[in-house]
DNA sequence: AAGTTCACCTGATGGC
DNA sequence: TGCCATCAGGTGAACT
C-alpha cells in the first residue's frame, strides 16, 4: 500500500487515536520481518506515553516518553488497525494495548516491513535516514535541489525519482502520475532536465501528494485507512495501471497511442509519449548545472 | 562507480 | 478443482 500519502494518512488516523495514550504492553508475535524486532521491544516500550507521529519518507516516527522512538515502515503490504477487535490473524505481528484497552495492530502478510525502537537522539545515524533527500512537501525540496541530485546522472528520471537519496517518499505510483502531469517522458535520464523542466516537475510531485493526502491515500488491494475508511484517490490517477486506456491529456487525438506501459530497473512504468516529451541531452543543462 | 537486477515473502489473478 | 506463471505500493545487497 504504502508511499507518502498512505503513510501520511496512516500516521494522522494514529495520532487521532493513540497521542497522550500509555501503552499497557506490546506483543510481539513475529520477530523475523524485514528487520528483527528488537527482543527486548516489549519491555523497554510498556508503560511509556505516546508523544507525538512524525513521518521521514515513508518511514512512521512515534515519539515515546523517556527519549524513544519507534519507527515503523509498512513495506508493500504493511497495514495498521486501530480499535482492532482482533488480533490473532495470521499476519498480524505486533499488537499495541493502550490504557484505553484499545489494541492497535500492525499487520504485514508479504513481512517486507519492520518496527524498531531507537534511541531519539541516535536517529539521525540512523541507517534508513543517512542518506536520505529532501522532503518533497517542505520548502528544502525545490528545482534547484533536485538539479543538484541529478546532475550528470544517467539513469531514467523514473528511477531516478524512486530513489529515496534523491526525494523521500516517493513509490510507484505517485513517480508515474508525476511525470505525466510534468509532461516528462519517464526514460530522459535525469541529468537531461533542465530548470524549463523541474520546475513543473517539482510542482507536478506536489499537487499528486497533496490531493493524495486531501484524498486519504490510494486504496489498493485491501488496504485501508487505520479507522477502516478507503483512500480513493486511486480513482483520480491519470496513468497508474491503465496501460492500453485514452490519454486523459489528449482524448480523441489521434496520434496519441494512449497509455503504454514498460519496465525500468524491474518496475513497470506508465506514461502517454505523446504528451510526455524525451528530453535531449542540451549544453543549456550543463551550463545551468 | 553508477546503474541494473535480484532477493526478500505472501497473496491475488489468469491461463490451461 | 488444481497447478503454474506472473505480478504487486519497497528496499538494499549483489551484481555488471
Amino acid at each position: 500500500m504504502p508511499e507518502l500519502p498512505e503513510v501520511e494518512t496512516v500516521i494522522r488516523g494514529m495520532q487521532s487515536a493513540l497521542q497522550n495514550r500509555i501503552i499497557q504492553t506490546a506483543i510481539v508475535k513475529r520477530h523475523d520481518l524485514r528487520r528483527q524486532i528488537p527482543a527486548d521491544f516489549t519491555r523497554r516500550v510498556k508503560g511509556k506515553t505516546v508523544k507525538n507521529f512524525q513521518r521521514r519518507g515513508k518511514y512512521i516516527l512515534i515519539r515515546l516518553s523517556g527519549d524513544l522512538t519507534i519507527i515503523m515502515h509498512l513495506g508493500m503490504s504493511g497495514r495498521v488497525t486501530l480499535d482492532s477487535q482482533s488480533h490473532d490473524g495470521k499476519h498480524d505481528h505486533v499488537v499495541f494495548i493502550t490504557d484505553d484497552d484499545k489494541a492497535c495492530v500492525f499487520t504485514d502478510p508479504r513481512r517486507f516491513g519492520f518496527v524498531d525502537l531507537i534511541h531519539t537522539a541516535d536517529e539521525k545515524q540512523y541507517s534508513s535516514f543517512r542518506a536520505m533527500g529532501p522532503e518533497p512537501l517542505s520548502s528544502q525540496f525545490t528545482w534547484r535541489t533536485l538539479a543538484d541530485a541529478f546532475r550528470n546522472k544517467n539513469s531514467p528520471v523514473k528511477t531516478a525519482l524512486l530513489d529515496q537519496g534523491n526525494v523521500a517518499g516517493l513509490g510507484n505510483i505517485y513517480v508515474c502520475e508525476a511525470l505525466f502531469y510534468a509532461g516528462i517522458d519517464p526514460r530522459t535520464p535525469a541529468g537531461n532536465l533542465t530548470a524549463q523542466q523541474l520546475r513543473p516537475l517539482v510542482t507536478a510531485i506536489r499537487k499528486v501528494l497533496n490531493e493524495a493526502i486531501a484524498a486519504g491515500g490510494s486504496s489498493l488491494k485491501d488496504y485501508v485507512r487505520p479507522d477502516g475508511g478507503l483512500g480513493y484517490f486511486q480513482h483520480a490517477w491519470a496513468v497508474y495501471g491503465k496501460a492500453g486506456q485514452p490519454c486523459p491529456a489528449c482524448p480523441g487525438e489521434e496520434d496519441c497511442p494512449g497509455i503504454q506501459q514498460i519496465q525500468q530497473s524491474g518496475r513497470s512504468t506508465f506514461f502517454c509519449s505523446e504528451k510526455q516529451h524525451f528530453c535531449e541531452k542540451s549544453s543549456i543543462s550543463r551550463d545551468e548545472a
